[in-house]
DNA sequence: GACCAAATTGCAAATCATTTGCATTTAAGT
DNA sequence: ACTTAAATGCAAATGATTTGCAATTTGGTC
């Protein structure tokens, strides 16, 4: 059994609708391809999870509306391909990730430092609407005894 | 007067020549180029400074092996581009950028969190090895008055 | 100061991720 | 069912970065 699946669909179909954009078959598929797993997602991933019946220019373009709607957040690893995760909790938006340099292994940290270091590098520096990107690296469990 | 200017050449050339490695005229002109600056260049912000007596490629390798040696550092900030920073002091490694979202003005940061958060992060995932990338992103102060 | 081998470069072509133009299709509301 | 804006597929364009290969350099040697 699926754990969160076709949970976050409705939401997500009256969000599209109270901007006129459709619920169409690949964004469907696309959500609930994002819902299934728990890590970031390549464009890549999600296209061959759904099963080329969808372009992927079509996954690029939904990506960036999904982004912009606050449905979906970017995430960057360094490498040079953006990653996607379905914002299931408002609460939860925020938080980082542990990659592994080996097996590119992810995991989830929902440690973040205080927000008092970001607040004194904003005033500090007289920036307004700060905001970051932090993620972890290092060599998992797995990979360490290899 | 170049504040730094070629201070840095005779210790990168000893570390090149350790590696039996070379210090070729497009390197000698790379490093020239970041010290003269204290922010992180792009490729293409050296190849323009340089002046086209180089070739791109040439410059995308010498980052790699300068990158590789600990010479210089990589930051990504989220844009598909990668920009390097001369290592002028060991001690002086670590550090972060806050960026402007709107002018990409570029402040350096020293601020970090406490080392114990990334050795709890560690410990508790039993990863090794780790290490983190941090970025800021906010609006500077000219660009909020725009 | 010439000589050699390995390292490096320039140039062009190849990759890879992402974007875009445009004609065709489709979801949503009436 | 009808209309229209939004969305899609396909192919071509972009932009950053990489790579193959022949021609040049650098650093050490005699």
């Amino acid at each position: 059994m699926k754990p969160h699946s076709h949970r976050a669909q409705p939401k997500v179909a009256d969000r599209l609708r109270a901007e006129s954009r459709k619920l169409t078959g690949p964004r469907r598929a696309i959500i609930a391809t994002l819902e299934e797993q728990s890590h970031p997602l390549t464009i890549r991933e999600i296209h061959s999870a759904i099963g080329t019946e969808c372009d992927l220019a079509t996954i690029y373009r939904s990506m960036h509306l999904l982004e912009k709607m606050r449905l979906v957040q970017r995430f960057d690893f360094g490498d040079a391909v953006a990653r996607y995760e379905l914002v299931r909790h408002e609460d939860h938006e925020h938080h980082h990730h542990l990659i592994c340099t080996d097996c590119s292994k992810v995991v989830e940290i929902d440690d973040c430092f205080s927000e008092e270091l970001e607040r004194r590098i904003a005033t500090g520096n007289g920036f307004a609407q700060i905001t970051h990107k932090l993620e972890f690296f290092g060599v998992c469990p797995a990979c360490q005894s290899k």
